[in-house]
RNA sequence: GGUUCCGUGGCCGAGUGGCUAGGCAGGGCUCUGCAAAAGCUCCCACAGCGGUUCGAAUCCGCUCGGAACCUCCA
């Protein structure tokens, strides 16, 4: 039996706002669909928590058992920064201020997310399609919407009609607006406009004399609505309804909600089942933004070379820290915050080495298949990481009482204890053991040698030197601890 | 202005009606030659004001404060 269906697994749906059980469609397969980045620019911590978040999810669906066909996209077709018909798309734009090609921008971009990603030690998607590998796709989602009468063209461009798509069907029903309320909330459509109703979104633009990415279709040489990408290559991929949609709180409109009402308009069914919403990580408590400049890139973060923080932090440190708060709330970025999370990292995989090396002793009180339903509950409480990490750490205090090597375990127990402890931390939560010694084996070796001169001066109560030993080691960032077991050392970074 | 959400102990952050996570920091104790580490333990908080209830951080109302979205952004 698999472990999904021993777990009653439940999902905040934004589309319902409620948390309800996942039933998949087509268990054990399973479609997730997540709204990947423009590569226009760096990819900034902001994005990334949206991505390290969907890990946990990917990371927890696979565990369970589910087989899971992960797609997210790659946003490489240049959109207006505005619905105005006149300007310069976001790529270009960078692509004549860094004097490339377009699709170098692209590229260069593109490699840099995917490295940051890998840092994050974040599974990278099953299909990763790219919207200009996709143009025919859309094109084609473009003519069946013109043929459901739910689109109009106007001087080459393509516009989705929002008002007759509402006559009979719910457009702001994931946000929660009402159609009326957006108009009035809307300035003046100003004459310039082609669109017949400032809700109206485009779905092909025609390209301006300027525009270097541009593609010929039945209107007119353009490019693709920035929201029609996501419909088109969710519905290729996974079909006209699949599980789960994720992306950044910050798409739910409009991207999400003409997402919706393409898929309605161009098959009939809205095609995703369960939306989920990652919430947004702010910096001075504000979010971060590319176009605010509020942003704290992945490198200046790993190597402490910004202001805005002490020290540089191991990628699986701040994974951790974003571990410890739910996807769904906003994550205030601080350095006091990294460095306790920082600690506490390090306190777990603490643990995890002594965990490896206990041995069984007679069972005590710690009941090791209670605790691990605890683990599985908090994850099946829509993905509640901060939960499993606050029972993973009373499995930590389990762990440090040992009087030496021996926990109150029968053996079945400890190997059930070590293969909970080590899926959850390592398979879900997705962290890693940072490799202590860079030096290596013949750091390792040496240590050993000053770990046996300084035991031995102990042993002779040669105080001085072995507190020599101790000051000096830990001036050059090597600090010795002394345990029940002997003497163990890390290293500062 | 509209829509959504939040306000928890020194800090971060879970928790949707009673059983009051967890991490970091701080106090005390144990261990230790000393220190660190580790363990035990203490600090029992829920923006304010009303209301519902036998009982509210948790439900309702108001006030104050903050955030996101309503224009490209994860």
């Amino acid at each position: 039996m698999a472990l999904y269906q021993e777990n009653d697994l439940r999902i905040y749906n934004s589309l319902t706002r409620k948390k309800e059980s996942f039933e998949a469609l087509n268990a054990p397969h399973l479609g997730l669909y997540v709204c990947g980045p423009t590569v226009y620019n760096d990819v900034h911590l902001g994005n990334c928590r949206t991505f390290i978040s969907f890990d946990l999810v990917y990371r927890y669906l696979t565990h369970l058992g589910y087989k899971v066909r992960y797609v997210r996209n790659i946003t490489d077709a240049g959109h207006l920064e505005n619905d105005a018909d006149e300007g310069e798309d976001k790529i270009s734009q960078r692509a004549r201020l860094e004097k490339l090609e377009p699709m170098e921008i692209v590229q260069k971009y593109t490699l840099g997310f995917h490295q940051i990603m890998e840092k994050f030690n974040a599974h990278p998607p099953t299909i990763e399609p790219t919207a200009t590998g996709h143009i025919v796709e859309q094109i084609q989602m473009i003519e069946k919407i013109l043929e459901a009468g739910l689109a109009y063209e106007v001087n080459g461009s393509v516009y989705f009609d929002v008002a007759k798509y509402n006559q009979s069907n719910d457009y702001g029903k994931l946000s929660g607006r009402k159609i009326e309320e957006l108009i009035s909330g809307t300035r003046e459509l100003d004459a310039q406009s082609e669109k017949r109703n400032p809700l109206d979104f485009a779905i092909w633009k025609k390209a301006a004399p300027s525009h270097i990415q541009r593609w010929q279709s039945p209107w007119s040489e353009g490019f693709p609505g920035w929201h029609l990408e996501c419909s088109v290559m969710s519905t290729k991929y996974l079909g006209p309804t699949f599980d789960i949609h994720g992306g950044g709180m910050d798409l739910k409109f409009p991207h999400h909600e003409c997402e919706i009402a393409q898929n309605k308009a161009s098959q009939g069914s809205e095609g995703v089942r369960y939306w989920m919403h990652g919430n947004m990580l702010t910096l001075n408590g504000q979010r971060m933004s590319k176009s605010t400049g509020n942003t704290l890139l992945p490198l200046e973060l790993f190597t402490g070379n910004t202001e805005k923080l002490e020290k540089g932090f191991h990628p699986t440190v701040v994974r951790f820290f974003m571990m410890q708060a739910h996807y769904g709330s906003q994550l205030d970025f601080s350095n006091e915050a990294l460095l306790a999370a920082e600690k506490g990292y390090h306190k777990l995989m603490d643990a995890w080495q002594k965990l490896q090396n206990a041995q069984a002793g007679s069972n005590g009180e710690f009941s090791v298949s209670e605790w691990r339903q605890r683990c599985y509950a908090a994850m099946n409480d829509d993905f509640n990481s901060p939960v499993l990490i606050a029972h993973l750490f009373e499995a930590v205090r389990f762990i440090n009482s040992a009087e030496g090597a021996q926990l109150a375990l029968n053996a079945k127990d400890l190997e059930l204890l070590r293969q909970t402890f080590h899926d959850f931390l390592f398979d879900v939560l997705g962290l890693e053991e940072i490799s202590e010694s860079q030096g290596g084996e013949k750091l390792d070796q040496v240590m050993q040698v000053l770990i046996e001169l300084r035991a031995q001066a102990r042993a002779d109560r040669d105080f001085a030197l072995s507190d020599a030993i101790r000051d000096k080691l830990a001036a050059a960032g090597v600090a010795l601890k002394d345990g029940k077991d002997g003497t163990t050392y890390t290293l500062e970074n």
